[in-house]
DNA sequence: TAGGTCACG
DNA sequence: ACGTACGTGACCTAG
């Protein structure tokens, strides 16, 4: 948001390209400079020449990472909204590929165009800017860069028609482009003044204990530390080790909630850790991200996951605390702007869903449509009792399970995540199998196809190649065969939610403009709006996000409007 | 930079 | 006999 304009690069034919430096300083914005210097034009020449070919409904401007490039544009003055059609080959290369390293321009014009690029650290020392290479050598690196890209389009174009992505492409990836380019730059408002208040309580309360840790063990020493914290608790005090790591025995939550039942310093050193997570990673990390106006603004990747899921980066707005009260302190400090509300909108169990809608599982399908609380619909049947009857601990084991599914659970990760012995765990699996055969069948075909094609897909045809799936390596092979069945299932919700934004964002912007969407957290979108507008906004938003695809089993979703996100009414 | 840990869906 | 649930990103330590 904050970068400026060096130039810009142009090409319509293969090996033929253009670099356009701009006028940096900012007094000389006369209209005649264009004449007098006829290399160089000036920053608003060069704004209006480009919203010509962005405003022009008959154009497609192909361009790498273009988000990027579109942000920096409206920051220096391109009007929003273009009526062009942007195509990007990065986000194309991601779609024939999604778990490559690496989507940059350099690499992918080496792996499939066989040519070393100039790279931009080659050229600008370190310290300096772009502007201050010589023209000559900004030249060679810029129009290279899109002749790069125009190049790399040939190619993506035919691969993602050949493998029938090209619609995913066209119809949902490129589409969400410039709604994240919004939404990046709209950004969500932090109260300050609430976190550097809950920063002092936090720090004395980790203070403390880092006291009484330390008045335990004898000595000071580095709480943070896993290797001095091993030291402590498994020589000096004599516990028992349990998993290891790499390095050594790990000390992970799982591990101490275990030694706190025969020693107070593992307690100790979990609730230190939990309030020094919350401290260092957000309540003393968001406020000094803030811009003037007091609003955070996230990068969302459209690159970041294998599975087609969005990710969020500096900072990462989609892991903000909620599930316990000393984290939802945090998520209440981001709220609505003066006489405005934000309302969040998230799908109810959108995974689960759409392991019903894939499976075609009639238990499945009936424990959904028979009522709102699926956990419980399960318990019941695979217990064998009426959903009156289900028990919280039933309900508690039904849940477990069903997400285990949904991640290609073992008896060995169930038993433990339940406290059941393996045979316990083992014996419900079978019972949820012999309940949901229609889940076991489409576990077995999705791993079939996968074994068979090397890829699975999602309901709207988004790919992922797993190269394990024959491996003969047992646990590589169970490995990928999880991500099998994962993959389709989180793939398929990550294309719901994608096309639920443009959507909303359709209809907001022609019925209410001044909503605006602001994050999205993989279920779940947060929208800010005007007070008098948030009952139809939120209402438009339920209706667009339910209505969005068609499955064998209804998404519901549920909204929420309120100052503050996490505190809702 | 790698490893461990932990925040989220 | 073997390893142990899917997808992320940030912070801290240690080398």
């Amino acid at each position: 948001m904050t970068a400026k304009l060096a130039g810009f690069s142009l090409c319509y034919q293969k090996g033929i390209s253009y670099y356009i430096p701009l006028i940096t300083s900012e007094s000389s914005n006369s209209e005649n400079l264009f004449e007098e210097a006829p290399a160089y034009i000036s920053k608003n020449k060069a704004i209006f020449l480009l919203e010509k070919l962005f405003f022009n409904p008959d154009v497609i401007v192909i361009m790498h990472n273009g988000k990027f490039d579109y942000e920096v544009l409206i920051s220096n003055g391109l009007k929003e909204n273009p009526t062009c059609t942007i195509y990007d080959t990065m986000i194309a290369s991601w779609l024939l590929h999604p778990d490559r390293s690496s989507f940059s321009l350099e690499k992918l014009t080496e792996a499939k165009l066989f040519i070393e690029t100039i790279s931009f650290d080659s050229i600008v020392p370190k310290g300096k800017n772009f502007t201050d290479v010589p023209l000559e050598t900004a030249v060679k690196y810029g129009s290279e860069d899109a002749d790069f890209t125009w190049q790399l389009w040939q190619i993506f174009e035919e691969e993602l028609k050949k493998n029938n992505l090209f619609s995913l492409f066209t119809d949902l990836e490129m589409p969400i482009l410039p709604i994240l380019a919004q939404m990046e730059m709209t950004g969500i408002h932090i109260e300050k003044s609430e976190l550097a208040e809950y920063s002092k309580d936090l720090s004395s309360q980790i203070e403390k204990l880092q006291s009484e840790i330390y008045d335990l063990v004898g000595h000071e020493f580095n709480i943070a530390s896993p290797k001095q914290l091993q030291e402590v608790l498994f020589i000096e005090r004599g516990l028992e080790t349990g998993k290891k790591t790499k390095t050594g025995y790990s000390t992970d939550t799982a591990v101490l909630e275990e030694l706190a039942e025969k020693d107070p310093v593992p307690a100790k050193i979990l609730e230190f850790r939990k309030l020094s997570k919350l401290l260092s990673t957000y309540v003393d990390a968001l406020p000094s991200l803030t811009d003037k106006n007091g609003r955070i603004h996230t990068n969302f990747i459209q690159t970041g996951t294998a599975t087609g899921r969005l990710s969020s980066r500096d900072p990462n707005l989609q892991n903000i605390p909620v599930r316990d009260e000393n984290g939802r302190k945090i998520r209440k400090a981001f709220d609505a702007e003066k006489n405005k509300l934000l309302i969040s909108a998230d799908y109810s169990q959108i995974e689960l869903v759409i392991l019903a809608h894939l499976s075609k599982d009639k238990n499945l399908c009936n424990a959904f449509l028979s009522g709102n609380d699926v956990h419980k619909a399960t318990a019941a049947m695979i217990f064998g009792v009426s959903p009156e009857e289900v028990q919280p601990e039933m309900r508690r084991t039904a849940k477990t399970i069903n997400f285990g599914v949904i991640y290609g659970m073992s008896a060995f990760r169930l038993a433990r995540q339940l406290g059941i012995s393996r045979t316990m765990a083992k014996s419900f699996i079978d019972s949820y199998f012999a309940t949901y055969s229609g889940v076991q069948d489409f576990i077995n075909s999705t791993i079939e196809q996968a074994e068979k094609e090397g890829f699975v897909e999602t309901i709207n045809g988004r790919r992922r190649y797993i190269k394990a799936i024959n491996s003969a390596n047992k646990s590589e092979k169970a490995a990928a065969e999880r991500i099998a069945i994962n993959t389709p299932i989180q793939g398929s919700a990550a294309d719901i939610v994608k096309k639920a934004m443009i959507k909303v964002h359709a209809e907001l912007s022609e019925k209410f403009p001044e909503a605006k969407l602001l994050l999205q957290v993989h279920d779940e979108l947060i929208v800010e709006c005007p007070e008098n507008q948030a009952e139809e906004v939120a209402k438009i938003m339920k209706t667009s996000m339910e209505s969005v695809t068609q499955l064998s089993v209804p998404l519901k979703v549920s909204v929420e409007i309120g100052k503050r996100w996490g505190e809702f009414h």
